[in-house]
DNA sequence: CTCATCCATAGCTCTCTGGCTATACGTTAA
DNA sequence: TTAACGTATAGCCAGAGAGCTATGGATGAG
């Protein structure tokens, strides 16, 4: 039962590594140096932590030259996005059975 | 910097804990035994996932006898969706921009 | 009043993981 | 070739937290 929400979940969790996420998100791509730079943690650390952004399949990787670009993956928020949808629509359809139920009692 | 993102992502990666916020979603409210009689674990365990959802906004309670009554609170989720929009947001402008770049170039 | 039931809390253990330093690996510069 | 640089990996440690059992507190049943 450990589907794509559990590891999306689990890894944007981390203040840290949503952190460097969130900056690949707004300032594009990146090199580790530059992420390590403002990121409060050493370089393996940051390094890790964006080897599990990529293993989660938020972000992605490109080598040039001993630099490693990071950049994120926007697509892969998709069942994040569907998963909290999926949560509100049952809500929403609860809602409308209690409003039925409503109307049907005041007849 | 422990803002509500933090809260939420970090109380809803649990699966477990995730499990039963889904249950409350998607089946409406329930008491703690009915939830333990399905959640795998023990009921001191359901009790301490519950009082955590609590905290984070996700779930509300409601005592009555000697039960408790817990169901979802779908709207402590709006950050999450806030936030997932937002670096979708990002992720769009960036992309604006690179296509603004090649038209200028374009011509 | 007494006992059973439902839930919450306390206290413990054990695993997981985020942090560190040290080091290895690959690349560019001298 | 050697040295310096940028990243990744290895290995360790400490803290967080998810699970358990045992127990307490409150309420309903007999």
């Amino acid at each position: 039962m450990s589907d794509a929400h559990d590891v999306l979940f689990r890894t944007l969790a981390d203040p840290t590594r949503r952190a460097i996420f969130e900056r690949l998100c707004r300032e594009g791509e990146k090199t580790v140096g530059v992420l390590t730079a403002q990121a409060g943690v050493s370089q393996p650390v940051v390094s890790k932590h964006l080897g599990l952004l990529k293993r989660a399949g938020l972000v992605r990787d490109r080598h040039e030259g001993r630099q490693t670009h990071y950049s994120a993956q926007l697509g892969a928020l998709a069942p994040l996005v569907d998963w909290t949808s999926e949560m509100a629509g049952f809500w929403q359809n609860r809602f409308d059975k209690l409003e039925d139920l409503l109307k049907r009692m005041d007849q």
